[in-house]
DNA sequence: AATTTCACG
DNA sequence: ACGTACGTGAAATTA
C-alpha cells in the first residue's frame, strides 16, 4: 500500500530513504525540515501534519506504531522470562539519571506502552504472579506540579491543590479570566501544556510551537499566567540565580545536581543548564519522595508479615502483587506511607486502582 | 559508534 | 542571528 503510494518500494524502516521518498520524490513540502546531519525529519510530528493532506502519512504512522510495538515488546519480552521464576526481572540503576530517578533496564519496564489501544493491549498481559493475587497499583496525582507549588509557595497554586481542584482547569480559570465551569477543553489543553512546559523551562517560542499559536499570543498568555501565579515566576527566576552562583541546584531533602556549564559562554549551553536548574528540583524531588515512600512500604509490609510483594516503580507510580486477602493491608500501608514520605505543605494525592492485569490496575 | 525514532513518566 | 520543554532505554539504520 505504502509502496504503491510512493512509486516504488523502499525500506520503510530506514528514516533517510523515507525522507527522499516524501520530500524529494513525492515532493509533500516546501521545505522540510533537516536534522542535524542534513537528512529530512520523519518523525511523528512531521507525520502526523501530512497526513491530514496525504494518506500515505497515515499509513507510515500506523505502520511506525505497528512496528513500534512488535520490535520492542511482543517480541522481545518473552525472551527475558526468567526459567527459575517463569516471571520477567527488570534490573534498576539506582545512580543513572542526573536527577534522581531510577532507570530500568533488561528489559525496561518504566516504558511499558499505555497510550494508544494496541499498546494497552500489551499492557494487558502484566499479570498478577497467581490466580489467587491481584495488581494493585498507586500513583502520585500531579506530583510534579505540587512540587513546584510546594517548591515556589505560589498562593494561588496551592490554593487549587488546597481546594482539591482540577489544577490545569484551574490554571486555566485564572489565565483566561473564566469561572472554573466555564473552561473549556481547548482552554485546559494549552493550561496544560504552558504548566507542563514551565516546569521544563519552556520559552515563549516553544510555546507558540506547541499551541501552534503566533508567538505575541503565546507571549500573552505566558505574561498572563505569571500575574496570576507570580510565585512561579520568582521561583523560576531565583533559581537560575541559584545555580549560576553556585553551580548546582537541589531537592527539597538537599540533594545536589551539578551543572558544571550554567556559566558558560555559549548561550545555547548555558539556555539547556538553566533549563535544568528549574527542573531538577521539581523531577529531582519527586525522586526523592518515591524512594523514601518505597523505603517505608517495604519495611511496613515486611513487619506486618505480608506474603504480597512490591514488584515495579515507574518514576510516580508503585505496583504490588497482592495476595486478595491482604488488599486491605496493603492498600493502607502503601497509601499511607506514600503520602507521609516526605513532609509538605501542598497536600499529596495518591490514586489506587486494583485489577487482574496491569491496565485494569491503573 | 552515532543517528533517528519512539515507548514511558 | 541563534535556538528554543525535562528525564530515561531500546530498536533499526547508517557511517
Amino acid at each position: 500500500m505504502i509502496f504503491e503510494e510512493a512509486g516504488c518500494s523502499f525500506n520503510l524502516n530506514s528514516p533517510k530513504q523515507l525522507g527522499e521518498i516524501l520530500f524529494n520524490s513525492l515532493k509533500l513540502e516546501e521545505k522540510p525540515k533537516k536534522t542535524k546531519t542534513g537528512q529530512y525529519q520523519t518523525n511523528e510530528q512531521v507525520l502526523t501534519r501530512l497526513a491530514v493532506r496525504f494518506d500515505i502519512a497515515r499509513h507510515i504512522l500506523e505502520y511506525r506504531e505497528a512496528t513500534k510495538l512488535k520490535n520492542t515488546y511482543v517480541d522481545v519480552l518473552p525472551s527475558h522470562v526468567l526459567e527459575k521464576t517463569g516471571r520477567i526481572h527488570t534490573t534498576y540503576a539506582q545512580v543513572a539519571t542526573a536527577t534522581g530517578r531510577l532507570a530500568s533496564n533488561g528489559p525496561n519496564l518504566q516504558n511499558i506502552p499505555i497510550r494508544s489501544a494496541q499498546g494497552q493491549e500489551i499492557r494487558k498481559a502484566f499479570i498478577p504472579r497467581s490466580p489467587d493475587r491481584v495488581l494493585l497499583s498507586a500513583d502520585y496525582s500531579q506530583i510534579e506540579l505540587r512540587i513546584m507549588a510546594e517548591l515556589s509557595g505560589d498562593p494561588g497554586m496551592l490554593e487549587a491543590f488546597e481546594r482539591g481542584q482540577d489544577v490545569h482547569s484551574a490554571t486555566a480559570s485564572r489565565v483566561y479570566g473564566v469561572g472554573l465551569t466555564d473552561v473549556s477543553d481547548e482552554m485546559r489543553r494549552q493550561a496544560k501544556m504552558i504548566n507542563f512546559g514551565l516546569m521544563y523551562g519552556m520559552s515563549v517560542f516553544g510555546l507558540s510551537q506547541r499551541l501552534g499559536i503566533p508567538r505575541k499570543e503565546a507571549q500573552e498568555i505566558v505574561e498572563s499566567y505569571f500575574a496570576q501565579f507570580p510565585g512561579i515566576k520568582t521561583y523560576i527566576d531565583k533559581t537560575i540565580e541559584f545555580a549560576h552562583e553556585n553551580g548546582f541546584v537541589e531537592t527539597i531533602v538537599g540533594r545536589r545536581r551539578y551543572l558544571r556549564d550554567i556559566n558558560s559562554r555559549n548561550k545555547t549551553i548555558r539556555m539547556s543548564m538553566e533549563r535544568n536548574a528549574i527542573n531538577t528540583p521539581i523531577q529531582g524531588s519527586g525522586a526523592d519522595m518515591i524512594k523514601m515512600a518505597m523505603v517505608r512500604i517495604q519495611r511496613a509490609m515486611r513487619d506486618a508479615g505480608l506474603e504480597s510483594r512490591m514488584v515495579l516503580q515507574i518514576h510516580d507510580e508503585l505496583v504490588f502483587d497482592v495476595v486478595k486477602p491482604e488488599l486491605g493491608p496493603v492498600r493502607e500501608i502503601v497509601e499511607s506511607n506514600m503520602i507521609q514520605a516526605m513532609p509538605m505543605t501542598v497536600p499529596i494525592e495518591v490514586d489506587i486502582g486494583v485489577g487482574d492485569n496491569w491496565l485494569e490496575a491503573h
